[in-house]
DNA sequence: TACAAAAATGAATCATTATTCATAATAAAT
DNA sequence: ATTTATTATGAATAATGATTCATTTTTGTA
């Protein structure tokens, strides 16, 4: 076995337990036995138990950058854009539900635990939006006044309580795809009727 | 010294040690020493940890909800009020930044412990916008295809992530009431320009 | 003041677990 | 086939910290 299978196995081991116990009540030991490795192997490859979810938390996001990337490169509409990404960040809880609720979690704990942990690769993740914004107000298509910096937070908090309550109950009411774009209709339109 | 006392002394210092350490990271004895009693005092009012955070979670969301609900008491107009809570839910920040940094960690977390804890006091305080996005669409204010279960995940989940940023970094971009209202506008009137 | 009840104390218990490392197994090289 | 290097094992370690409870202190009452 190659040794990138293994970190492989561990970190989808890990994946798993996580988002089964939480990291604090998953052991090390639980992580062994779902990867089918002895507790020592994991050591060679992680330097700690904090370490699998640091990195962990990376190798994933930097995927789904990537993935949402490429679904936009031949969109040129941000109207569209925005959509697009909104189905992709809601379609990430159907396609890998255990890894959004580690991503969620690490999300809200990472910086009780290491003051100095920056992120980049989330803020690299909620850029995306706020570059489409930009380029919605050069093209004319969205409120100059707008805030990028704002929107991008608040579009990507939307999506990520839907995404949220989501991973909690066990049936959603509506489909992930008509959710994504009932919230972009919103952020793009509104909710008040025209005479307001 | 009344029991209420103790009981309150307990859960504020539970609070600012559950926002400086995180939940598994706090120590009992850590909450006993900023409370100033001894360790197993805590046990008479409290049958253990996560009572504390549980108990903790329920009265202060509950006094968060009493507080907004009275704002809105004397305002009619949805869109005034849609501003109202907004604003209220980043004020909490100011004031308890403490105590947003632990009901953001425990809204993440407690499911994971407790899969039968239904958390309706925050069911509860999210359907406040849903009352609202109601009201409004009876009065024609709102558009009648909106659903407001979505919208009020969406909007708590917006306010909720400026708020979560904030929390982290240390200054503020943009002033409280400006960011509330900027938020709401964006739910209110949407993102494009009017030819689109 | 003396007594009883209630509340508070904090040292001891006892279970828990991340990490280590001597040993074993496997793979690679000669 | 034999030696060497790499990788994996899992029992032992060593620290930790939630909870208990025998004892002390405080409060209330007569």
């Amino acid at each position: 076995m190659r040794v990138s299978d293994k970190h492989q196995k561990i970190t989808q081991a890990a994946v798993k337990v996580f988002a089964r116990k939480g990291f604090f009540n998953a052991r090390i030991s639980d992580i062994a036995k779902e990867a089918k490795v002895a507790d020592g192997t994991i050591y060679p490859y992680f330097n700690n138990k904090y370490d699998i979810l640091i990195s962990l938390f990376e190798d994933e996001i930097g995927k789904i950058i990537l993935k949402v990337k490429l679904l936009l490169e031949n969109e040129t509409d941000p109207m569209k854009m925005l959509e697009i990404y909104a189905v992709h960040h809601l379609s990430l809880l159907q396609d890998q539900k255990e890894l959004v609720e580690v991503l969620q979690m690490e999300l809200r704990q990472s910086n009780k635990f290491i003051k100095e942990y920056r992120n980049t690769k989330f803020i690299e993740y909620v850029d995306i939006i706020s570059d489409i914004i930009h380029k919605g107000q050069k093209s004319g298509h969205f409120h100059p006044d707008i805030k990028p910096g704002i929107v991008k937070r608040a579009f990507f908090g939307a999506l990520d309580e839907m995404s949220r309550l989501w991973a909690l109950s066990a049936k959603p009411h509506y489909t992930l795809e008509d959710t994504a774009k009932h919230i972009s209709a919103i952020f793009l339109h509104g909710i008040v009727t025209r005479n307001n």
